[in-house]
RNA sequence: GUGAUCAUAGCUCAGUUGGUUAGAGCGUCGGAUUGUGGUUCCGAAGGUCGCGGGUUCGAGCCCCGUUUUUCACCCCA
């Protein structure tokens, strides 16, 4: 006999997991659809091709490959084999691979139905993404992602949108977050400005740990990848900028006099402050400089939400990319989208225990089997209820007494429904609150007024 | 990819310096109670001590390898 087991880094989900999984779904699902985002999906498998250096050196290494069916060595040549040209194997062995996020495969998508297709365009996927990673703390192997996407507007009105979305999704799951926002031509600024333009990449991975590792951490990685002392130097007053979101942004155009981009980003995010004023979000909304994400993609605005009562990593990420599609063969499409990390916020409400009572229940009434009589009197009963919306069931086989009061309880049914030869007689029948333990002899019409409280 | 760490019953875990027949709680099943669950009492089933090799008279315990778990780094949600 063989233990069963599953692949590491995956995870088998509950019914009571569910639950409050499909709770977190269905309140962004919700807040989507609210915002005139309509719901797509793709394969699990896209070809290699279209998802191959989308993600940069470090995530080709993550994708999960799917080998070709049939003979799947028709190609290899043994030269190739001995030398181990992983590369050119991969290539020759395999020609699928299981989707890395959600940002690529919609980008094929808008491509492959740009016809069908009316721009703006306002997508949402829930769909799981697989990364051949090495699991850690809140870190899978296969997880969820909740993405929002316009595409083919340049609008920053879509920006103030997302966070919007944001606010609205997490008031409704009662989770305090801190909305932080940044915006990619502030830092491509900040890097001409002090003199290291081309060190872009470097500068923001290194910045983007600043909470994580502290300011001096930050310096000996930025000064490890070759960036020039005086242009440290002048990076240290702008990582530590106080005050409001106005005076920060004030402060930064002084700095960034000189750079053209730099102050087209802070136009940007102007903008977005003025009207996230105007709304009253409640959630604090706060512009961080050292927020970068690793994304080379992003252009524009960037955001990311952090929960102020549990220390985790970020729950929700995104930001506007110009040339989204380019890759693809159709240029000069810009999109903006948000993604919630599902499986992240679900272990916030865990710890927080915030999930709804209601989420956890599910059978309303079980009826008892007693044999074919009392099944045949009964069955009329459970269909009477299921039509009036109460989740209703019978067990399935004349079992002990004892055994099917048992599964009631197990399963957490408030009430059960027990009819033999007494009740029958009588045409009438039992109705037991699990809860409370009472139990009273009622008429069969007067059931559904019972239960349906 | 780098560095640690864990693995004993379905689950959570004990198991002394290497010494006879590997234990507990929970859960499951049966009974006390053939028409009454959640409480109580009695009883039973359930183990290749992750896997493979080694040291030893003798290994759950020591050594090597391997897989798995968890965690940190890289990177990321």
């Amino acid at each position: 006999m063989q233990k069963p087991s599953i692949p590491k880094g995956t995870r088998d989900f509950s019914a009571e997991e569910m639950a409050k999984r499909n709770y977190i779904f269905n309140t962004v699902k919700e807040v989507y659809r609210l915002y005139g985002f309509q719901q797509i999906e793709t394969p699990a498998m896209e070809n290699l091709s279209t998802l191959m250096g989308k993600y940069g050196e470090e995530g080709d290494k993550l994708l999960f490959k799917v080998l070709n069916s049939g003979d799947f060595l028709s190609d290899v040549s043994l030269q190739e084999v001995e030398q181990k040209l992983l590369g050119k194997l991969t290539t020759k062995m395999c020609e699928k691979g299981l989707r890395y996020d959600l940002t690529v495969p919609f980008a094929r998508f808008v491509v492959m139905h740009r016809d069908k297709i009316s721009f703006p365009f306002k997508r949402y996927q829930i769909q799981p993404v697989w990364r051949a990673d090495r699991p850690q703390k809140g870190r899978y192997r296969e997880f969820y992602q909740c993405d929002a996407d316009v595409v083919g507007s340049d609008s920053l009105l879509n920006e103030v949108e997302l966070v919007q979305i944001i606010d609205e999704v997490f008031r409704r799951l009662k989770i305090n977050v801190c909305i932080k926002i940044n915006n990619r031509k502030i830092l491509s600024g900040i890097a001409e400005v002090i003199g290291e333009p081309d060190k872009i990449t470097d500068i923001t991975v290194a910045i983007d740990k600043f909470e994580k590792i502290g300011l001096e951490k930050v310096n000996e990685e930025l000064a490890s990848k070759g960036i020039a002392v005086a242009a440290i130097e002048t990076l240290q007053p702008i990582m530590q900028l106080k005050g409001n979101n106005n005076e920060k942004l004030e402060a930064l155009k002084e700095i960034l006099s000189t750079s053209q981009t730099g102050l087209k980003g802070i136009e940007e995010l102007s903008f977005i402050f003025k009207y996230i004023k105007q709304l009253n979000i409640s959630t604090t909304v706060e512009l961080d400089l050292t927020l970068a994400r690793g994304l080379n993609y992003y252009t524009g605005a960037i955001f990311e939400v952090k929960a102020l009562d549990v220390e985790i990593g970020s729950i929700t990420g995104g930001g506007r990319y110009d040339n989204l599609t380019g890759v693809f063969g159709m240029p000069d499409v810009s999109g903006v989208g948000i993604s919630f990390g599902a499986d992240r916020i679900y272990d916030v409400l865990n710890q927080l225990e915030l999930y709804p009572e209601d989420a956890a229940c599910s059978t309303q009434v079980l009826f008892v089997n007693f044999g074919e009589n009392e099944t045949g009197y009964c069955l009329p009963l459970l269909q009477q209820l299921r039509a009036n919306g109460i989740s209703t069931e019978i067990y399935p086989e004349a079992a002990k007494l004892k055994q099917q009061m048992g599964y009631a309880d197990n399963k957490k049914v408030p009430y059960v429904v027990i009819v033999g030869e007494n009740e029958m007689n009588e045409n009438k029948l039992t109705l037991k609150n699990m809860i409370t333990g009472e139990q009273q002899l009622i008429d069969k019409s007067d059931l559904l007024s019972f239960v349906s409280k």
